[in-house]
Order: C-alpha cells, then structure tokens, then sequence
DNA sequence: CTTATAACTTGCAAAATGCAAGTAAACTCT
DNA sequence: AGAGTTTACTTGCATTTTGCAAGTTATAAG
C-alpha cells in the first residue's frame, strides 16, 4: 500500500504537481493539525475530529513524508510512539492553508469566530510570522485551537478596509 | 450523479469545510482552467492537458455550480454551448490558487519559468489585482499559458529579498 | 508476567474513478 | 431539406480507492 494516487504526474503546471500531492479529502487537514494545533502523533491526528480511518492516515502519512512534507522522529520520552513534523517543504504550505482558511471562513459556514478571521486577514504577515516561529521553535501550542462552538456562520469582514491588500 | 463525496461536513473547521467542495484531484483545476487560462467550456476543460474523463468532469461541473463556485450560462452565439464562470466565491478562489502555484513551482519539479514565479511571488497584490480585473471585464485572454516547455526545474528565487514578505 | 497503549495491518464491502461507447440537441454544409 | 458534425453530456463496466471493524506487533506500565 502507500502508493500514489495514479502512476504519475499530468502536466508541468505547478498547480497540477501540488494537487497530485495534496489533492485529496485528508492529506491538508493532517497537515493543518500538525501545522496550527500541534499535533504530532498518529492517535492525535485519529481523534483530529474529522474521522480519518486508520488505514487512509497511515496511508496519509507515509505520502506525505514520501512527497517530502512530512518527517518521521521516533519520540524520545517514548519508544512506541512516532512524531510527525513538518519539512521546510511543508511549512511552505501556510500560506496555501492560511488562504484555504480565510476562504472556507467567508465562503461557507463555518465554526470561525468572525472576530479570527478579520484579524487573520488584516494581518497575514503577522500570523506567517507565529507560524513559522512555532515551527521553528518546535512550540507545540496550538495557534488555533479546533473551532467548536455551535453556530455556524458565514463570517464576513466588519471592516471592509484592508480587503485584497497585501 | 452529481453528489456529495460522502454525506456531509465533518467539522465545522473553514479548511475541513473547504475541503469538502475542493478536496480531490480536479476540482481546482477546473478553477485554475477558468481562472487563469480562460477556459470556458466543457471541451476546453475536457482537453487542457490533464486528461480528465468526460464523466467526471461533468460531475465536477455539476458539484462546484452547486457549491456556489461556478455560475452556468447557456452561450449566446451558439446554442449547443454551455459557457462555464466563476461566481464571485469562485474568484474569490485566486489567493488560494496563487499560493498553491508558487508553492509547487517552489517545491515540485515543474515547468514553470523561474521568472515567471518569481514575478508572482514578488507582485501577488499586483497578480490577484489582474485576475479580479479580467473576471469583471469577462476579458478571455490567458493571465498564463500552459506551461509547456521540456525541462522541469524548480524554481528558486534569484533574489531573495521579498521571502515571506507580503 | 500480565495488561495497556501506540502505531499500524488486514479483509472486505461500498463508493469513486477511468475508459470506451453511446445519445440528444443544435449547428453547418450541400 | 437531409446528412453529417459538433457540443455536452450519459451509460455500462472494470479497476481503484475508501471506509469500517478487527487484528497484529512493539514497547511500556503495573
């Protein structure tokens, strides 16, 4: 198992290379956990809340340390347990999460507090920054903890200043 | 047809929920076709290289006009023809793609020329701006062409001033 | 030494995908 | 006007991927 989608790349596009990658159901939502909440290890990223089988997660897992975005440690404190890290190749990918973010928030409904959004959007610079600092630092402490009210709302921006302004 | 990969939203996270709609293979490369390349019709999507079935990606179609992402129109000039555009959800879509392109021209072996992402990387405010101007012009001309040269490279950037700063 | 825990495998049914062929409606050509 | 072409899909079927439940192995804890 742990194969790739299909034999081989489509085309040159580089839009077309990173979705032969990443283009699936679970491979953005392991690396959004290990990326903004700090998970590390195969149960956390079971109990994620999103229902990855077993098998898709190992299967998951091994693609993306053989696509580069991921790497395996074995844990220090703890013989049996493995610790997943992102590559510098996979914490390249905030940005493409942090856009994912902010769309998924504007554009459906979601748990996001509008308040996150807006301050996210007004400052991506800012929230790259923490990002690649807590990857760095190896800080384990979620940026953003799963989002778990009740209602769902489409957040819209309450200041439209600062919209498509890099 | 035409349904949902699986019965429902898995969390109410904004990248789990965006997933839901564009987490598989095509889906935003029909985007990326319509977006950047110009493509409007169901032949154009059908041959642009990447070899997407006929049945599929009629169910593409299908899912991302329900997901509020693509808007059908029935051509003027010719009444067989179905004319393919992006909602303003859709357009919304470009910092998404952006990313994604720049991130797989850095990190995949691509045909994408190092100045052209280069470009891109250092002007996004400037890229996206052109994007949103020939959605709302309707203008039909590539923003890029596919990439079609023999030798994949991947793109470093030659000046690094400019990394991680938006 | 027994039980628990972490990280996977395995088997199998169900769903999604890919491929080739077929179809209906709208045009074009003669 | 009739024949052939083009566009946008369907349909059938084999293959692949997914999801679910249960099982396995290697540590660790009691």
């Amino acid at each position: 198992m742990a194969r790739k989608l299909k034999a081989g790349p489509r085309s040159g596009c580089p839009v077309s290379m990173s979705l032969d990658l990443l283009g699936d159901r679970w491979s953005l939502l392991i690396v959004r956990d290990v990326m903004v909440r700090g998970y590390r290890t195969f149960r956390e990223f079971q109990q994620s809340g999103e229902g990855i089988a077993t098998n898709i997660l190992a299967d998951r897992l091994d693609k993306l340390e053989q696509g580069g975005v991921l790497a395996r440690e074995r844990a220090a404190d703890d013989g049996r347990s493995t610790h997943y890290r992102l590559t510098p190749k996979g914490i390249a990918l905030a940005p493409v999460l942090l856009e994912l973010l902010i769309w998924g928030a504007r554009h459906e409904p979601t748990d996001a507090p509008c308040a996150v959004i807006d301050q996210m959007e007004q400052d991506r610079a800012g929230v790259l920054a923490e990002t690649y600092r807590r990857w760095e630092q190896r800080d384990p402490v979620p940026l953003l903890p799963p989002f778990k009210t009740g209602k769902k709302t489409h957040a819209r921006p309450n200041s439209p200043k600062g919209r498509n302004k890099r």
